[in-house]
DNA sequence: TCTTGACCTTACAGTTACCGAAAGGTTTAT
DNA sequence: ATAAACCTTTCGGTAACTGTAAGGTCAAGA
């Protein structure tokens, strides 16, 4: 099967399926004759595993870590919960981060006129010396 | 004065302050006689702002605005408020996209065993066909 | 047979917002 | 004089791709 075809079965598209052969995580056989990739259905359904892992938030580090486990017949399913239980975690950690920024621009919004007058209490915000703790400062950025 | 106090002043990193100047942010003059750079107070100032912005998760591009009306004694308050309301509206999305993730997640959390046995319904859902349609499906991965 | 269009190929640059390392110049203090 | 602590530029790396350029291949229709 061309790379086209196998992109459209996994959902994927076919720059990042080029994209996962070259880092190692799907490896199709090549046609004789031409340079064309030939991806068997194995390839494929590899392909859409990395699809649904990466949907669900799993960078491809993890998501090389849980196909490894997906092809391993002595897996133990204990591995596999551990990092779908560390990714909970991580989007916890996300979930409060997100919130206390929205809580912070809330709170800028809600004391701006946002009319014509250039008087900005948000720009008084982002200008405030540093003595005066902010809220946000304690909150770190949402470095994703 | 030095980029390393400036630096510190801000609280940005020196190699940061460096990195601003280079994309047109906060450009110092230099001192005669040697190559460093020589900030003056505000352009301290504009670090500090930059840094309050970003703390806040404005990107770089939608700061140099923030920074451009900062400096507009002509601003309207308003421009400001919109860029603040717009960047609710995008932590507010990614609020519900992480929701979203963490309740697939615990989903499956929630049917794995988690112990030496190989069976795992987290794998198989991963690996299930497209014609099931998954709740995660719906969902934009997170994509920040 | 020729050609057109839809495929496929590689390679390189760009994205975001920086950080690390290398190799070297300057200043200050001892 | 020399060492520590600054400063300088430049290059490469990060995550996970996307876009573009320049070109090879294949199937179908005129």
């Amino acid at each position: 099967m061309n790379i086209g075809q196998a992109a459209a079965e996994s959902g994927l598209a076919t720059k990042t399926v080029r994209y996962y052969e070259e880092i190692g995580l799907v490896i199709p056989a090549r046609y004789t004759g031409n340079d064309y990739r030939n991806y068997s259905a194995t390839n494929v359904e590899h392909l859409r595993f990395l699809q649904r892992a990466r949907a669900v938030g799993f960078s491809l580090d993890v998501c090389r870590e849980l196909l490894a486990l997906y092809c391993d017949s002595e897996r133990r399913s204990a591995e596999v919960k551990v990092l779908v239980l560390d990714k909970i975690q991580q989007i916890e950690t996300q979930l409060h981060t997100l919130s206390a920024l929205k809580s912070t621009l809330l709170g800028m919004a809600s004391k701006c006129a946002g009319d014509d007058s250039a008087d900005c209490p948000i720009m008084e915000t982002f200008a405030a010396p540093m003595k005066s703790i902010m809220p946000f400062m304690l909150v770190e950025p949402n470095h994703e």
